[in-house]
DNA sequence: CCGGGGCGTGTAAATGATTACATCGCGCAC
DNA sequence: GTGCGCGATGTAATCATTTACACGCCCCGG
């Protein structure tokens, strides 16, 4: 059943179909209704392949996510394909996992599917090195890439985030003002926006004349869902007499962990250790007290990265990079100042 | 740059480039080498639409997804697309929300883009009443169709899914062999699998000769995000004089709803309450106490979805419905026996 | 010496749309 | 009355592949 059947028991010519299918103005109510009714009463349904070959796209936007199971970029995920698909688009989808080599071929791939465009979810896919992302320069002269949460300068790449140092300083400084002299941080990425993280927290304790303990710098390079290694590695550290009144996360779960870790070690939250943490992501309000955590507008970014992508789509000139505010949403798991 | 070109350049015909590229055995070593040195240096990437018109498949699987931030699905998405990817299929992804409407028309939306096959995930694209599957049997009739935790007793739609019904059951008993004797039983979903699990916690009862008290049926009908609602809706309860002492609920997040409960109420877990989450998802360890949960082997019911669906596709004779065993993982939000 | 069977390769016919261009007919202005 | 323009429709080229079929060629057996 293609487009000349439809053509034949219609008595017009499949150029007047494929004018009914397209909404073209150029067909008259009569032949419309006609060809409408033909396509209905038979259950015709054009070929999207055939169609994707005439017209070079089939509105088809490539999702690459390094983890979808991760409750913030699940998130996303679910932001984004809903405003794609209410733009008519619908969404490819690539889990990456963490390796370079993974990504690139994620991004490959989906070259090689002609989408018609494409957003990384994460900084992660930006190399603090020039030459491992020569693959996203390559792939960006193919089809125009959005980025989310990071940003990166090259032509038909765009970059929609925010400003995350300003925010973790901000953070960091809450905890201060809430009378908090010794803030562990906590990250589990060295990425771009990792980076711009701690600069943050730097900034903050040096604005105060706080000394940074290098001690209280905690890299945790985990799984997301190992929390309780989380707790294990506070807990060792306290154990070697690392001594802080105060949390800082990278992430949500992250706080979550030294939550955990607070409990096992008996000390109150957030009497005896303030926790911060990042993201405001649904865990927040699964736990107990309640996580404040740094809110990273996700929605509005999910929101600009597919106004972007549209608009680079229908040729308008958009801004390569867009930088939302972050705000600190504060909860039990802090001290009030 | 297309067939023509690499074929002029190699001194070949478009059908020796395109046997070369589909790995056929019918070219001789050396013609395969001066052809692949030729597409290499040019950098041609054959037109997927193109060979999707031709094979009449782009490799690609339809992921539909009542809601993609859900942790529990989120997983299942990652699980997923990550072993059709090892097979070669891409996947698209679709999040249809609770609504019927909105389903159907992510059905329909992917079979017009001529997908190899549809996953549907959650049980609760099956209506009840016979009628509103129509939907999925016209779809049947293109494509095949995989549920998973569900069946649907239709050709070629398979189902894959745990003995929910066992698994409710086993855990009710486990609660009373605890010594809890007024179960609540909490739950979100009134579709296919939400019934068979409802109708284990009635077997339980019944089997003990335990009365069963309607006011303690709860149907909470919410966003499972909404933790803070299902704990001002137990606090309600207990505010008309419904007493319990342990809560089984059909989902993770409701459990986590109930620990809040729990806590604004001054009631001890497991010491007072008992409670016992379903799906084993993430939310299990981060809470306080941790949850124990039923797990229904995800990993186990992804892995043979993929696996079904390329036997399907490879016209293998598949088993219409999979059913694994689910288990109760034991954890602090519960006494022991 | 001749016929048959592979193997490697080329030719050309699908695949099923979109769309530029041609055509036709009709109404209106001059 | 004639010519112009426009709206409706058809014709045919185009998109970039896959693949059935044909064609040589070489080798081997009869």
């Amino acid at each position: 059943m293609n487009i000349y059947d439809i053509s034949k028991r219609a008595g017009v010519s499949i150029a007047t179909v494929s004018r009914v299918l397209n909404n073209s103005p150029h067909v008259s109510q009569a032949t419309r209704d006609r060809v409408m009714k033909v396509i209905e009463d038979s259950g015709y349904v054009p070929n999207a392949f055939a169609r994707g070959l005439g017209l070079n796209s089939m509105q088809t936007i490539g999702l690459l996510c390094p983890d979808a199971s991760d409750p913030y970029l699940a998130q996303a995920l679910a932001f984004l394909e809903r405003a794609f698909r209410s733009q008519g688009y619908d969404c490819l989808l690539t889990c990456t996992g963490k390796g370079t080599s993974a990504r690139r071929e994620g991004v490959e791939k989906l070259i090689t599917r002609h989408v018609d465009g494409m957003v990384l979810m994460g900084s992660s896919f930006i190399e603090s090195t020039g030459k491992g992302n020569d693959y996203i320069r390559q792939a960006a002269k193919q089809t125009p890439i959005v980025l989310l949460n990071g940003a990166f300068p090259c032509e038909r790449v765009y970059g929609v985030l925010c400003d995350d140092r300003r925010a973790t300083r901000e953070a960091a400084e809450f905890l201060m003002d809430a009378g908090c002299r010794r803030i562990l941080y906590l990250y589990d990425s060295k990425n771009e926006s990792g980076r711009r993280k701690l600069a943050g927290y730097r900034e903050a304790l040096e604005g105060r004349g706080v000394d940074m303990a290098e001690e209280l710098l905690v890299y945790f390079d985990g799984n997301k869902q190992d929390i309780a290694r989380v707790r294990e590695h506070l807990l060792a550290l306290e154990g070697e007499g690392a001594r802080f009144d105060a949390v800082l996360a990278s992430e949500d779960s992250l706080a979550v962990g030294a939550l955990k870790y607070a409990r096992a070690a008996g000390r109150r939250v957030p009497e005896d250790v303030s926790i911060v943490g990042y993201n405001n992501s649904a865990l927040c309000l699964y736990s107990e007290p309640e996580l404040t955590s740094v809110d990273n507008k996700l929605r509005a970014i999910c929101d600009r990265i597919v106004e972007t992508m549209m608009g680079v789509l229908e040729g308008r000139e958009m801004p390569q990079k867009t930088v939302f505010t972050a705000e600190l949403v504060k909860r039990g798991s802090t001290r009030p100042v």
